[in-house]
RNA sequence: GGCGACGUGGCCAAGUGGUAAGGCAAGGGUCUGCAAAACCCUGACCACGGGUUCGAAUCCCGUCGUCGCCUCCA
């Protein structure tokens, strides 16, 4: 089985090859750091975590770098109004996103390089695109030559004349083309520079990651992702860049995901419908978000409200409740009934990894687990022992696990299971004797200290809620 | 105006040629001292109009609608 893929390069799936056998080298677009992440951007790197377990569950070692972008207009704009230092802002957010992605349960990159740190290879890589002719200094600004590249606009499927026609470009007098984009921009007074041969500036936005792809993962490499708002011209620019300069292919996929939609529309800062991360953990667990990702495709964009949360709220203790052991008295479940579990776990397995390699189909692959899950309940009313769940529950254990859910919440609790335990045998003799009132008494009151009690006909069953 | 995506039951959402996964919600039922959980049952003329085909949600054309990019954006 091979794993395909939906590359924005080609707009068709491709069967996954990495450049080199079992090493996959993937780029992902992060962040700007000028103000509080909201969920959008937890949905980017949501996806992009589930891609990168996958792949590794398929056994590919995978090389991960995502870029922070803290030196940027948007950065020192605000830094000055709050008049105080831009690398400091820009530290206390990143500081912040890394919080978040440990929250999400987000694999960390192997390296999350900073374009303040990288100012030498930045320099180095301008410098050599000015070698080749494509790029020449203007005024201590320095500009890519988009008429130089031939096939300029080639992942976003525009054509430089189109694009001329109705756009919002700023007539500028330096540039040879319209479409010229910044390499280098000249330092303005106040603003933090590094110097350079073209005198002291800043890096243009979209060079920063073209020089850190090189420098980390080097002149090729096998994925290349981030939000599909960065397709143009962000991406486009960096495959001018990099492969104007190198010769070769940039990256060999380009992977995209679309965008969070808050009341029918892109959430985003300037339009100023967002929820932080912040905001969202306050209320929600991470697990939540993660199978919000997980429901819809991670191309389409994904509806966010209450209803939507609240849907995966439930659909995750669903998940839960899988997990959960078999009855305390349970005597064993009939052959048939272990027959199908078995066999429910095999096809699970299975169509799990088919719905993933086509394109990475979570959804699909979710609602196989689904299937598990309601198998497992089967067999579990039908009397099953833990022993006979066992392999079931691992299956569907390891499947959420690659999809990076946590599910157990039982963190710095699991102190008062064995009290627990106890309060529950007592209560049980007290149900035994039918006084309803004291046992009722005892669950709800367990339920107000975060226990949830389930009597059924083969005892009783509890659980942390919260 | 240019480029692109999408429109599947109340909501979210898989499914790209052989008559529709899954989750949530709703109604009915089983189990149960009650509660909860679980299990079973109920529900879709796949935006609309043409066309191709033995056969289309799935391919082609058109219409309408929604969204994204074209300026910073995950």
């Amino acid at each position: 089985m091979t794993i395909t893929l939906y590359n924005t390069l080609t707009r068709k799936k491709e069967a996954f090859e990495p450049l080199e056998p079992g090493v996959v080298r993937l780029y992902v677009c992060g962040p700007t750091v000028y103000s509080n992440a909201h969920v959008g951007h937890a949905m980017s790197s949501l996806v992009f975590d589930i891609l990168r377990r996958y792949l590794e569950y398929r056994g590919y070692a995978v090389r991960h770098v995502m870029n922070y972008t803290d030196v940027d207009d948007k950065i020192i704009l605000r830094a000055m109004h709050e008049e105080r230092d831009p690398h400091e802002l820009a530290e206390i957010y990143i500081r912040e996103y890394d919080e978040h992605l440990r929250a999400l349960n987000i694999l960390p990159a192997h390296i999350t390089p900073r374009v303040s740190q990288e100012m030498d290879e930045i320099v180095r890589t301008i410098q050599g695109l000015v070698d080749k002719g494509y790029a020449y200094p203007a005024g201590g600004d320095v500009y890519f030559r988009v008429q130089k590249d031939a096939d300029y606009g080639r992942l976003s499927g525009r054509r430089l004349d189109d694009m001329q026609a109705g756009a919002r470009i700023e007539v500028d007098e330096r540039k040879e083309h319209p479409m010229d984009f910044a390499l280098w921009k000249a330092a303005k007074e106040g603003e933090p520079s590094w110097g350079s041969p073209w005198g002291r500036g800043r890096p243009g936005w979209h060079i920063e990651c073209s020089a850190m792809c090189l420098h980390h993962l080097g002149e090729q490499i096998d994925i290349h992702g981030g939000g599909n708002d960065l397709i143009f011209p962000h991406h486009e620019n960096e495959i001018a860049q990099s492969e104007s300069l190198t010769g070769q292919p940039f990256a060999r996929y380009w992977v995209h995901n679309g965008m969070m939609q808050l009341s029918g529309e892109k959430m985003s800062k300037s339009l100023g419908n967002l929820v932080t991360i912040e905001d969202f953990l306050s209320k929600n667990e991470a697990d939540v978000l993660r199978l919000m990702v997980l429901n819809s495709s991670y191309r389409s964009p994904l509806t966010f409200n209450d209803e939507v949360i609240e849907a995966a709220s439930k659909g995750l203790e669903r998940l839960r409740n899988g997990l959960r052991p078999a009855f305390p008295e349970a005597a064993g479940a009939p052959a048939e009934t272990l027959k199908v579990l078995e066999e429910q776990a095999r096809t699970t397995r299975a169509a799990f990894l088919a719905a993933m390699d086509d394109d990475f189909n979570s959804a699909g692959a979710l609602g196989h687990l689904f299937d598990l899950v309601r198998a497992i309940n089967t067999a579990r009313d039908a009397s099953a022992t833990v022993a006979e769940l066992e392999e079931a529950q691992a299956a569907l254990r390891e499947l959420t696990g690659v999809f990076g859910l946590r599910l157990e919440k039982l963190d710095g609790k699991a102190d008062a299971a064995p009290f627990v335990d106890l309060l529950v045998q007592v209560r049980q003799q007290i149900r035994q004797e039918k006084l309803w009132a004291l046992s009722d008494q005892i669950r709800d009151q367990l339920a107000e200290l975060g226990v949830t009690l389930e009597d059924s006909k083969e005892g009783t069953t509890w659980r942390f809620s919260r």
